[in-house]
Order: structure tokens, then sequence, then C-alpha cells
DNA sequence: GGAAGACATTGATGAATGTAAATATTTACG
DNA sequence: CGTAAATATTTACATTCATCAATGTCTTCC
């Protein structure tokens, strides 16, 4: 185990924005997490895998989605990976991805969650 | 009224990411979104403000939460109306800002949505 | 009207980002 | 083994971004 948290391990720990002011260490724990979403071909990626049968998808599939070269996609799907919001599987010569539908509640509850 | 949609009305317009792939045009128009929140320091305005006693607070009271210039502020602070996440009032020398409470809502809904 | 204070805008700069071309790595299959 | 296919990495580049210093605008009060 690490003392440097994974930025799907930072979302866990705070309260809803609309409750308390957000500290500085947990702004910048979070933060990594949101700019991971923060581009458009990343939210399809994202909703792609999610949405996709069993929760996960091969990069093959992903890469049809979009008019963007191969290492592009690869790119991006690396950034997803390392902010924790994709899970990542070898399966012969395929790689499959699967998305932390819990990551994306808790990160959802952060920003969404009651005042009070 | 506009043909263009803000960031903040387009959020509003698409099932969770879980659901269904989401659209090309879909998700240029909500990663703005996202980018202004995905800044440790305009996580922490949003988080100032919302949790605010009355949701709205001075910009004289958000400067001396950060170790920044004032125009660096100013600077995030118009990231974040523009966004549709802050609505901004003047009244006398003051401006106060005030958390679009519903637009985090629903990006937190787009987000956590359950997938079915 | 002039000075002071609150906030915004402009201009400049170094750092981070999205993309593609070229190349590398890994796996399967003959 | 050698070739092909799937994915990742490296390198390079143009663009965007966060920040500050300097300046501008607007409001209040004397």
């Amino acid at each position: 185990m690490s003392l440097e948290l994974t930025p799907v391990q930072a979302v866990a720990c705070c309260a809803p924005l609309a409750r308390e002011p957000l500290s500085e260490s947990d702004a910048e724990g979070i933060a990594p997490l949101l700019k991971a979403l923060a581009d458009p071909v990343r939210l399809r990626l994202m909703s792609l895998v999610a949405s996709h049968q069993g929760g996960e998808a091969c990069v093959c599939d992903l890469n049809d989605a979009f008019e963007l070269s191969q290492p592009t996609i690869s790119h991006h799907l690396k950034i997803l990976h390392e902010a924790g919001l994709l899970d990542r599987e070898k399966r012969g010569v395929w790689v499959y991805y699967r998305a932390r539908t819990g990551a994306l509640r808790n990160l959802a509850a952060l920003i969404g969650g009651q005042a009070a």
C-alpha cells in the first residue's frame, strides 16, 4: 500500500461541495479526477465503456467510434486509467477497459450532494 | 434567447454516462462545464460560495481565502460564471456570487446516474 | 469633483494539453 | 522462427491555461 492516494481514492474523503468549504489538499486531490473527465473524447470513452454490455469494452471497439488516431485514443484511455476511472485488463491480443462506477458515484456525490 | 446553449443548459440534455453512449455534440457541450470545475482553485471557490451562509459570497471574502493575486481570483470566478455555475450580482461596491445548485445536481446526475 | 476602494480587463510568460507520425511491444498463428 | 495484428510509447508541435503586474472601470464618500 502506498501513502500516495490515487485520484479515485481521494474523492471518497470529503463532504459535498455545498456542505462545507473544500480544503486545499482535498481540492488538489479531486481536481485531477475532474480534469480526466473534462475532455469531450474522454467523456465519450467513459460513456462508451460504462454503458457497454458487460460494463467493459475492447479498445478495438473504441478506436472505431472516433475519427482520431489510435495513439490518441490510447493516450486518453491511459489518462482515464491513471485517474482510476477505468480498469484495464489484457486478454490475449485485446485490452478491455472497465468503468469504475463506484468512482463515478463518489464524484457525483461530491458535486451534487445536499448542502445539509 | 439564443440558439447557443450555455454549458449549464447543455448538461440537462442527456442520459447518465453509464446508461447510453454520449453523443459527440453532447460531449462537447458538457466538457466545458467539467473543465470549469477541474481546477483546485475553482473547486474551492465553488465550495466556498455554495457552502457559504445564504448560498452566496462576496468577492472580498473569497480573495482572502487564497494566496493568489486578486486578478487571478477574478479570472477563475469569471470562468465559473461563464460556465453557468455561478450567478453574479453587483450590490454597491461589492460583487456577490451565488452557486447554481441545480447545475451541480444535473452534472452529478449525468456522472453518477444509474446505468438502467 | 477628487480620492479611495472593490473588482475587472489587458498583456505577457512559462507550463500543461491534445494530437499525430513514427516506432516499440506483445500476442497469436502458420 | 517470422509475420501480422492489437495496443502502447516516444517525440514533436501548436494550442490552451494559470498566473501576475499594470491598468481600467465603477461606486462611494468627503
